[in-house]
DNA sequence: TTGCTCCTCACGTCACGTGAGGTGGC
DNA sequence: TTGCTCCTCACGTCACGTGAGGTGGC
């Protein structure tokens, strides 16, 4: 049944494992008790097979991504991102706090495909901040923008209330290139040849980097305050 | 009664709110709840006023930053960090977890004062590394050491375990560097004349700064693996 | 007397993890 | 038949937060 789901719609519909597998690369943490939880908030809702097995479509893979976006990188509990996926399913228009406006209903379901005006519009900010993002090498230029670029803008937009400025935040841009490059050229000299392991070498190593900018940065906030 | 024993001894004794007033600063998310919470797990055991208001000493304050410390910078679970605890006070030596070694037990009650012999036995590195880390200003050269100095070896520790060495590694102290340039220029601007907001604004313009680079790593790492 | 800080105790919550006992599909 | 994946349901856990009802100290 399951089988001739699939051929009959076309849209492949995946078992919780191979959800699991999709996402494991922008989600290293997911779990399948994470993904039963989410069902049983009523953050997603999977249809089933005849035999009881959860089926997930393309558009509840765009869900969950949507909501495990919002938990990371807007620290945002489950709660309120079901207040607001709710408020969408109503055909509302919500808005998250302080997340300025989140990708546009109607683009929920094509989630790499904003618009300009879409991008604006669910980031808050203005035209300006936007093109100059773009000349500074924080977003790549183009028709269409992926949601992490929306984070970004959203990052921007705080920073201008301390008068900070894409400008001033372009070297940012150019430090993780050359991080990158260091932390690549490191995982590819770990020998493995497995594409996986290369790709988790090159994470964890990239954490490691993160917890040493981390210490590095609270001991000198901290000097700065006394 | 307080204030008698206060004299007394000599030693300053806080009340849960002093507590929470002298380790705002390293930890802002501190709360009472947390700190009545703690001593609930038998992490920390502060005496009490007939009256039953705690009070905490010196060595209490300095237990807990030092839970603290452990449970931001190596997100280790407060189990773990009692059992260590535990195994501390009943004399042995214990080890945790990934940590290799934690501040050696005779100096956890003079957290500022690790000789350069304590930290490499409690960073578990090289004589190698501790110099290179020296040379390369991500540590400062002297003859006593702070904890934080640990947390910065032992993940230069990690690193090399990828061929990542002290010297690749130097470039994020000058980027930490001009990150607090611009960081206290612009809380400068911001006009408030309070050192405590001043702080408060260096440190969330800081965290903003972070989330950004975040992003973009988190950007950068996907499409290296693609 | 008025605030303010502090107290206990019970209960709630948030985000899952675990494990028993069982079924389905190749 | 053997694995493997998947299922439910109950319970556990971790790290606190909340709120009622009350006391202590200047």
């Amino acid at each position: 049944v399951v089988s001739s789901a699939r051929a009959s719609s076309g849209a492949s519909l995946l078992s919780i494992g191979q959800v699991l597998q999709r996402l494991a690369g922008e989600f290293p943490d997911l779990s399948p008790s994470k993904l039963r939880f989410l069902e049983d908030r009523d953050l997603v809702k999977p249809s089933r097979t005849p035999a009881g097995y959860r089926t997930y479509s393309s558009q509840d893979v765009e869900r969950l991504r949507f909501i495990l976006g919002l938990q990371r990188d807007h620290y945002l509990p489950l709660r309120v991102i079901k207040e607001y996926l709710d408020e969408l399913d109503r055909g509302g228009q919500p808005s998250l706090p302080g997340v300025a406006r989140v990708v546009q209903p109607a683009a929920v379901g094509r989630r790499d495909a904003l618009t300009r005006n879409e991008l604006l519009e669910a980031a808050g900010c203005s035209e300006q901040l936007l093109s100059d993002a773009i000349s500074h090498g924080l977003i790549p230029a183009g028709a269409l923008f992926a949601p992490d670029h929306q984070v970004v803008l959203e990052t921007l937009n705080e920073a201008e209330r301390f008068g900070v400025t894409p400008r001033h935040l372009r070297g940012i841009r150019l430090q993780v290139e050359r991080e990158m490059e260091l932390v690549s050229r490191a995982a590819g000299a770990m020998g493995s040849t497995q594409k996986s392991s290369q790709a988790e070498a090159s994470r964890e190593l990239s954490g490691i980097i993160m917890q040493l900018r981390h210490v590095l940065i609270r001991q000198a906030l901290d000097t700065l305050e006394s």
